[in-house]
DNA sequence: GTCTATAGCACGATAGAC
DNA sequence: GTCTATCGTGCTATAGAC
């Protein structure tokens, strides 16, 4: 029983539909399967809450088991193993980490583009802030079981990106940024605000909840990466 | 024997120098007292190097002793538990976190201020990985040992900055920008590049140990946040 | 101050009845 | 599929000799 391990068994679960340890929206369950499909989901999300808060190691099955209202045992019926849970979650949460890239487009105008993805990103943060959290625990960690999906999908996807933001470029309609820093320092801004809550709620007592620091948060991301500020009379 | 505590117990171990539990740089140990502060020392970068990597409870006592060079019964003898090492690893790091703040006096040029801050937040960043990386990981997880420091000594620190950032606006010398989105922009920014070094490995393949991405880093994130990318011409 | 030995227990995981 | 009971052990921490 390694501490440690490196990378998880090919150990199947009942309910896990071939590939996918999802259980949320991927085959569409029918009928009978949607109770197991459902108690797959929550386990997941009183882990998400969990390991995001404690780490994986700090977190415990009889914990996740608690709040997701399952038995111990019953947990080890629909996960084989901790790790399992905590890289089916994983997965999960890569898709929905990208998936806003998807706007940036050859033929949208990029200013406008960036800055929606901006918001985007913000407003996935205030949605979702274990997520943002856990992710980011993972890659501060050293993406010891994410690491094959980074170089893999994640990678694939940044370069195409990458390249649109070149012909913005290319096209003069972008100053020449080098496309992977613009696209680090957006990742940067806009998580910073999940997951250095904590920080900012003990330096300023405000957190994305709050509507007017919200919009605040994405108009000086937004200022900040498209305008800059160095003096130049009507700042903004 | 609670599995996570709140605070830690007062606990007093040999060679703590009444208040700083720190053992590398304050009084400054004299003769005998040399030896026991150098392992202290060695205990404490063995800390950060293993939580860092595997969390407050990834780490096990067993490696850290082993890191340091000492017998794990030793490491009860100059820390009275894992916590007592963990926060001592903290405090340390929150004072060479802010430190570099220093530069941000009022009477100095407020762009060359800020661009000198984020070269050393990138040096640090650089020189420093693991200590950037276990501060990241306390704080998402909600800052529960260091959030009353944050509340504290970070908090009066940042406020003081932000007085200064508020009358270069003021002065006209610094376009109208929050202070505080604009501290957190540079902080997101420059910690980005330690805290997700494994996903910026992992999508470009490079790290701020080279030289020239270095010198590309530091220039792209003060571009980003001094000059913005908005298309004007002559980009940079 | 450093060692060997071990207490003590929390926790991941399994057995097996129903 | 869900339960009760329990195993095995990794890990923090202590006891006590030297």
């Amino acid at each position: 029983m390694p501490r440690r391990a490196k990378a998880s068994r090919p150990a199947k679960a009942p309910g896990a539909p071939a590939e996918a340890a999802d259980g949320s929206a991927e085959p569409v369950p029918h009928g009978r399967g949607r109770k197991i499909a459902a108690k797959r989901t929550a386990i997941l999300g009183a882990g998400l809450k969990l390991f995001s808060r404690y780490g994986l190691h700090g977190a415990t099955m009889e914990e996740i088991a608690k709040a997701a209202h399952v038995s111990k045992t019953n947990l080890f019926y629909y996960f084989a193993s901790k790790e399992e849970i905590y890289v089916a979650i994983l997965r999960q949460l890569l898709e929905s980490w990208f998936a806003p890239l998807d706007g940036l487009k050859p033929e949208a105008d990029p200013v406008a583009a960036i800055g929606a993805y901006i918001r985007q990103k913000v407003i996935f943060s205030r949605d979702n802030p274990d997520a943002s959290r856990l992710f980011c625990l993972e890659i501060v960690q050293g993406a010891p079981l994410l690491g094959p999906e980074l170089r893999g999908v994640l990678k694939a996807v940044v370069d195409a990106k990458a390249g649109v933001i070149r012909a913005w470029v290319a096209a003069g309609k972008l100053a020449a940024v080098d496309p992977h820093h613009l696209l680090f320092s957006i990742w940067a801004t806009t998580q910073h605000y999940a997951d250095f809550a904590a920080q900012i709620d003990a330096v300023i007592g405000r957190d994305l909840t709050d509507e007017t620091y919200l919009e605040a948060t994405i108009a000086n991301i937004q200022r900040i990466v498209l305008d800059g500020v160095r003096p130049r009379g009507a700042g903004g």
